[in-house]
DNA sequence: ACTCTGTTATAATATAGGTATAACAGGAGA
DNA sequence: TCTCCTGTTATACCTATATTATAACAGAGT
């Protein structure tokens, strides 16, 4: 998978990090049970420390996406927890969706990008 | 308007502030025209630095929300930008639905989400 | 033995967030 | 004019976070 990060963002590196890899996981470039680089590996290609890149492992564990092997490294496994994922994605939208409308982004073109959106997960 | 700030939130307090006044002008709480309450006071009220209300208001003025008078203070007044919205918008969807997408939350059910967040915006 | 994994520890640096005081300039009202 | 309230600016300080840099340790694979 192809992993882009932006030097110039004002976004954390581990932040950026791990929103790639969770929307690697949601376009299935990652499968349950797959391996992600090594901490060193993937720092080393990236060209960043590898404790930022520890960093981000650390918060997928937590978030519940990966499982971290000592053999196998960081593999990815869903921890589902449906009722705080909603309530999480929820007070995450109230904001964004806010924002769309004091900008006269209507609720159809909310609906729009969703399934925009929904289109690259297959 | 009651503005409800997190202490423990591990999210900056300026943003906390900048966020709910979205979500004011968005449930229509403040109306184009309005004022907002003086830097001071409203760091006043919620106990905080006057330095940080004024982050927000800063924020909130580069993000055209408020203009910034010097008689009346921050007042409410949109600047449109259509396609600049829709692009930050979908950027950040992309990564929220990707969460939702891998804890297998289901495209019907956010907009769901979307539909109740919006009942609330009239 | 060697090499790979994650983990832990420690230190240094830079940036961001928050607070504290203080002062300045412009407009409103007495 | 004097006073008060506005946002704005400057300076300083403290704390927490982000990032890098080295280094070492323990477990597992070859």
């Amino acid at each position: 998978m192809i992993i882009e990060i932006d030097f110039n963002s004002d976004e954390a590196l581990y932040l950026q990090l791990r929103n790639q890899i969770i929307m690697g996981i949601a376009t299935a470039q990652f499968q349950e049970g797959d391996s992600l680089p090594s901490v060193r590996q993937l720092a080393d290609t990236i060209g960043i420390n590898m404790h930022t890149v520890n960093k981000a492992y650390t918060v997928l564990k937590q978030e519940g996406y990966v499982k971290v092997d000592r053999r196998k490294g960081a593999v990815i496994a869903i921890d589902i927890d449906r009722m705080r994922t909603l309530a999480e994605l929820k007070k995450e939208l109230q904001v964004i969706l806010a924002k769309g409308s004091c900008k006269n982004i209507t609720k159809e073109e909310i609906h729009g990008l969703i399934e925009e959106i929904y289109e690259d997960y297959r």
